[in-house]
Formats: C-alpha cells, structure tokens, sequence
DNA sequence: GTTGATTTTATACCGAGTGTAAACATACTC
DNA sequence: GAGTATGTTTACACTCGGTATAAAATCAAC
C-alpha cells in the first residue's frame, strides 16, 4: 500500500474497491457459494480474468480487510514499554476487542449476522481462516523470536506465538458469541472482560493447575 | 470400520487400499500437483467417480492414516493417573514422538523425503492439515471441557487445547527437521528431548517470563 | 436362477483458476 | 502533440476438481 499517484494507480486502486464492495454485497445477499466468480465479474463490470488478477483467489475476496490484525499484534510485542510482558501486552490488546462491540451489535442487527456465520459455514472459507491464522503466528514467531534472541524456527517461540493468537482468536469469537446474546453492552463487556482474565492468569501462572 | 464380512465388505476395502496406495505411488514420483484425480483412477484401474466415492477430496488421498493421532491425544488427557496434570501427559506423548525417528530416517534415505515435504509445498495441502489440527483442537478441547467440568465452548479450555496441539505439531516437524541432519540419532533425541523440556517448562510456569 | 440392493461406470456438466495473445489505456519522450 | 514503450484488461480456450444422473455390473438372498 504506497502512495496513489498517477491515473494508472488511481484506477487500479478503484477497480479493486468495486470489485470488492460488489463480491460483498453479492456474498451477504445470496451466500458465499451460490455466487460465482463470473457472477461478480459480470456485476462489477469487468472480466473474470480481472478480477482473479486482484484476488488470487474467490475467498480473497471475501477477506479483503484483514491485514490490520497483524499491525496490533507486532505492535503488542514491539512497542511495549520496559517492564510489561509480551503476555501483559497481549491481554492488554485482547481486552481491547470490546471496544468493537457496538460495531459488531450493529453489524448483527440487520439479521444478516454481518460476516463470519457466513464464513463459520463454509469450509473454504474456514480453511482461508486458518490459513491467515498460521501465517500471523509465523509472522509474530518471527517478531518473538527478534525479541527473545533466539532462532526464528525456535519450537517455544513457535508454541508462544500459536498460544497468543490463538487466545485473541478464541475470544474475538467469544466477543461475537456474547455480542448475540440479548444482554446489555456493560454484561457483554464485564463477561469478556472475565473470560479474557481467566485465560491469561492461567497462562501466566502456568498449566499445572489446569484443570484447576 | 466394522468387521469385514462378506465378500461385498472385503472388496470394498480392498478398493480402497489399492486406489491409496496407487495415489501415493504417483504422489511420491511426480509430486501432488502433477498428478490428477483421473490419472489416479486408470492407474488403479477405476473411473474418477469411485476415487471420488472413498475420498471426498483429493487432499484425502494423502491424509489417510491420520486418525492416529487422535487416539493418543485422548487418552494423554483420559487415561492418565491420578496426579499426573495434563499438561505432564502431553510432555510425555510429545517425548515420545523420538521412538518414530527411525522410521522417519528410513523414510528420508530414499531422498523423496517420505511425505511431509511434498505437503510442506503444497498451499491445499497445507490447509488441509490446518483443518485437520483444528478438528483435533475441538475435540481435544471437548475432552478436556469434560475433564475440567467447564462448558464444551469455553475459551480457555480452547486456547490450553490449542496450545497442546501446538506444542504437538511444533515438536513434531523438529523432529523432522532435525531428523534431516547428517549427525547421530542419540543426538537428535536429546535435542528433541531438550526443546521438548523447554516448552513444556515454559508452560508449566508461565508466560511471564517469557522471553527469559 | 430370479429378485433386490449396492456399487461402479460412462457421461455430461459446473465452477475455480491459468495461459496466451490481442486490444486497450496510461506514461514517457522528443 | 504524435509516437512509442509499458502496463492492464479482455476474450478465448483450456485444465482440473468435484457433482449429478441414470444405466450397467456386482453381490446377497431366497
């Protein structure tokens, strides 16, 4: 993502909008699998080649807007400050997540469950999910690894980073499971707030009393 | 898997095998990609349908004895005795992955480098085995919701579950990888042996000191 | 053997994704 | 501003994974 200077990159930049804005709406009307490539092509009013040539694939079309997770996350390990742990930083960032729940409440609002019951449905784009999951965690292995001194392809370093994200992952999911819910926004919060503490107590205090 | 009785069971398992065994035969000379479906079918001397009807999907041709893992995953959290933790379960089936090295060395002599570097390219092939692991997860996870008295979608019973799973699979492809390096085997046990202790320290007490 | 249930096959089809070469649009140069 | 180089889009044809369907082959049971 550079500068958009010239008409070329301009046109480049919008092409690629429109294509994802109507893969979105076709996608929220008619379902992930039920619309075809050709299908979004033809409503964006461009070539199936084209549009295959800004996503690589039909499911990138769907994740279109996820690479601003993993920003937060090298930012958590970092830009923390001297005597907060990578793990203080990570619970700092996943108790922040609640800050998304009037987005989510309202995303949910219009019936359509905004976005992932439609993926948590597909199998494709479940495995798309995972996918993105495996590359954050190589992603911060790497930035841990930096941190702590020790190879990039260290198996703790490994182990630690899949534990973080898959902490922030579980309760993101947590968060849109409790946003369902007909409860009000300081429950929500409180339960989250709750669920997140549990978590990274025990990781902090460690596994041997788990169960507790 | 039931008994197999009669003569219709006993053919039908035996298709399976033979379109298996064939799949992997060209797997293994021309690489997953440059063998298609059909190509397996007339090489086990079959239409493209029946492959299909054994295996759902290409991928499954390759993950056929994959079950295992599942078995001794449960029974490190159920059969363990009294005041063993989970956590010290784990270790000991993760120390244990060493007893496989041989085998994993027989498999590398050939230089074909047995199965996992085949899958290693491969982007589908990957993504399977992150859905595998995901599956392992859930199921781990019910087993230890059950163990913990907890409800089965408890977030912290899914991030210890994913952990586990993550320190399984990490230990598993060092072992790979030191399994590859031109030096003894009691050297790649103790290595393997000593990662292996790090982690699961590590986990036994705390993330807060991490990195050391 | 005849009947009935399964399994396999041939065949036709759909949709994702790629290769290619031509048409088109933008940028650069004099 | 015409002409050329460069990048982008398009049409088209193609491969391959996967599904649907109905007929043909195989096995079980009496």
């Amino acid at each position: 993502m550079q500068a958009v200077t010239g008409l070329r990159e301009r046109k480049k930049s919008q092409t690629r909008v429109v294509i994802a804005e109507t893969a979105a709406e076709l996608f929220r009307r008619h379902g992930f699998d039920a619309v075809t490539v050709e299908s979004v092509a033809q409503a964006a009013g461009v070539s199936k080649k084209t549009v295959f040539n800004y996503f690589p694939t039909k499911e990138d079309l769907v994740f279109d807007r996820t690479e601003d997770r993993l920003s937060g996350l090298l930012a958590a390990v970092t830009e923390r400050d001297e005597q907060t742990t990578v793990l203080e930083s990570f619970r700092t960032l996943v108790l922040a997540q609640s800050n998304q729940l009037s987005r989510l409440r309202d995303e949910m609002a219009d019936g359509s469950d905004g976005f992932l019951d439609l993926v948590r449905r597909n199998p494709s784009l479940q495995r798309r999910i995972h996918e993105i999951n495996a590359d954050l965690t190589r992603q911060l292995a790497a930035a841990l690894a930096a941190e702590a001194g020790t190879p990039a392809d260290d198996p703790l370093v490994l182990v630690v980073a899949g534990t973080l994200i898959g902490a922030q992952r579980a309760m993101y999911l947590r968060l849109r499971e409790l946003a369902a819910r007909p409860t009000s926004d300081a429950w929500v919060v409180r339960q989250h707030r709750r669920d997140t503490n549990r978590i990274f107590d025990q990781l902090r205090d460690g596994l041997s009393t788990f169960p507790s």
